[in-house]
DNA sequence: GGGAATGTGTAGAACGTTCTACGGCATGGC
DNA sequence: GCCATGCCGTAGAACGTTCTACACATTCCC
């Protein structure tokens, strides 16, 4: 009694049926009728039973569902798994996260990992890896893949995907700075790697490049990194220059925080001298102390989008849905014409 | 062939042995010879056999560590992450992160879930339950609670606990701050809440006063709550009063961040009219425009010594284990001598 | 040379579910 | 009254491991 679980077969004891019949009643699953539903469930609530996952994953369902995520310190991910979470609240499916760290060789690790623990399906957050492991690892499972633009449109069948509008957030920036007089904008992305293909650095800079052109203005992209001595070095290379730049848009704010301080110490006033915007809308940005201009990607729908998709999925959907998140422009203090 | 996955008669059969054996020289169990050793682990990498968690989880072990997270904007619940994830790097075993919310009932319905998926082992982080409920989990499976100070003492043979000594941590900063020569320093804590006991924000609290009684000093507690707005509002408050504080420790760096912009607002320049003092040591403390005096956690060492913890009490311990890490405090520019 | 001890391998029963068959019982049409 | 047709319930075989027994060789010791 004391010792060990209550198992299904305690309930159809209790019940006076078959194990078979509370199989059923638990899965809510065809042929029940309402007399044997309201003895089962009865024994259920007083034995205290709870089904086990792993009897369960042998033959069914593990109502397990995977978030890998590439990078636990990016700044919107929590947004994301709340997301994730609300949408999935009022359902039976339990949401479990996997650390899978940067390099492809632990991510690639992460999600064996969640596919030996049968879990029913995964996202995967900007995952890094080729196509073709992609592409291996939804043939063993359903996959939603957030963050990740398009890649060769054949494999995309094999997996639904989620991604903010980069093109759009760039352009967005641009298009403010230049409603404020500005001709002279850099723009500082992350250092290209090469799988980096498809990730989101990649589309906001060619947004960007592409926004600029719109404009019939010359492009200045530079890369160092999307940290704060990334967005630093870069911007202090961009304002040492003869002709600077009046305005920075970096790849995202974390970058950005260093290109106020390169501004700070540069003796330059932000947003007279220069206008700095980022992109991700974290947290701080909104501080009064920082104010940081930059771009909402709302996380919360993207992840509310994934984890319908990938529902839908498991539930039966072969065709497969590429959905894209606009994202929005938020004006802050950082921004501002340029001094003539 | 192609269809479903390669199972361990699978390898038994390419290698002509029975699958118990193939069993133990998976398990590395006792009784192989190294000629059957050596057949069956080619026979494995040929057929690129996985073992299937969910089937080992009905006898044997799952090798998989669940980690509950009790808020995932936690800012220094990466560290712990990492921290975990790096001393189980070269194991055998999993980790996957839950996400448990804010409140006691999500929670509990997560680690349910989690002892459900017949998990080896639970890190609880900040675990917002009774001591009753936690003692209830750890009897049914090794659990490691971080960030909870010892609770009902005969409780805690249960499980093994990970803290920061948040007695010392306030200490050091009051410590600091009288060193400076500043006489009147608030603290501001968060809203105690009715399972609050133990939590880190009390402790801080308390170890506050002790430091200032210590030094013949007068206390001076001020309860909103951690976030940006709770420390505005709080150092508003403390700011309007005639003897006004000439230094401010706020119980998170995230409140503090909210003092900064009150003394903003306030006209008074920190560090020459206010001292301010956080704790956490976020990332963005660092960055140079902030600059913000705080304590530092160690959350890798923390995240380290839960995994060990946890790792030895699967294998075995049954003696509990309570371990305290020492925060340090790092000086930089919020703090400083009080204007005369 | 006859046990005992030791080392290697296997058979086969768990583990707690799900799911395919199928059996029994009404109902209803003819 | 007989056969099809639904509906409800059950038996029992999976699912892929682990683990307890036990069988079979060797080796060792007296």
């Amino acid at each position: 009694m004391t010792s060990g679980r209550v198992t299904i077969a305690d309930v159809a004891r209790r019940a006076g049926v078959s194990t078979a019949a509370v199989s059923k009643v638990v899965r809510g699953a065809y042929g029940v009728s309402a007399e044997m539903q309201a003895k089962v469930t009865q024994a259920i609530d007083e034995l205290g039973y709870r089904p086990h996952a792993a009897a369960r994953a042998l033959r069914g369902r593990t109502y397990t569902l995977g978030v890998m995520l590439s990078d636990t310190r990016n700044p919107f991910f929590p947004d994301i798994i709340e997301g994730v979470t609300g949408r999935l609240r009022d359902t039976e499916y339990q949401v479990l996260l996997g650390p899978g760290g940067i390099e492809p060789r632990t991510q690639a690790r992460m999600t064996d990992a969640m596919i030996d623990r049968s879990m029913d399906g995964l996202i995967l957050i900007s995952p890094v890896m080729t196509d073709a492991e992609l592409a291996a690892i939804a043939a063993a499972v359903p996959v939603v893949v957030v963050g990740r633009h398009g890649g060769a449109g054949a494999s995309s069948a094999a997996y639904d995907s989620v991604v903010d509008d980069d093109v759009m957030g760039a352009r967005l920036v641009v298009d403010h700075l230049v409603g404020l007089g500005h001709t002279r904008i850099a723009h500082i992305t992350h250092l290209e790697r090469a799988r980096a293909q498809g990730l989101p650095h990649t589309v906001r800079a060619e947004g960007y490049r592409q926004a600029m052109r719109a404009h019939g203005l010359a492009d200045d992209v530079l890369a160092t990194s999307f940290t704060e001595e990334g967005g630093f070095e870069g911007a202090r290379e961009l304002l040492a220059r003869d002709d600077r730049p009046t305005a920075i848009f970096a790849g995202a704010d974390i970058a950005a925080l260093g290109v106020l301080r390169a501004a700070d110490e540069a003796g330059l006033s932000v947003p007279e001298d220069l206008s700095v915007a980022g992109y991700d809308n974290i947290g701080i940005a909104s501080l009064k102390r920082i104010s940081l201009t930059s771009v909402d990607q709302d996380g919360h729908v993207i992840g509310a989008t994934a984890a319908r998709l990938l529902v839908e999925r498991i539930e039966g959907r072969s065709r497969s849905v590429a959905s894209s998140v606009s994202p929005t422009l938020i004006v802050r203090g950082t921004t501002g014409p340029p001094r003539l």
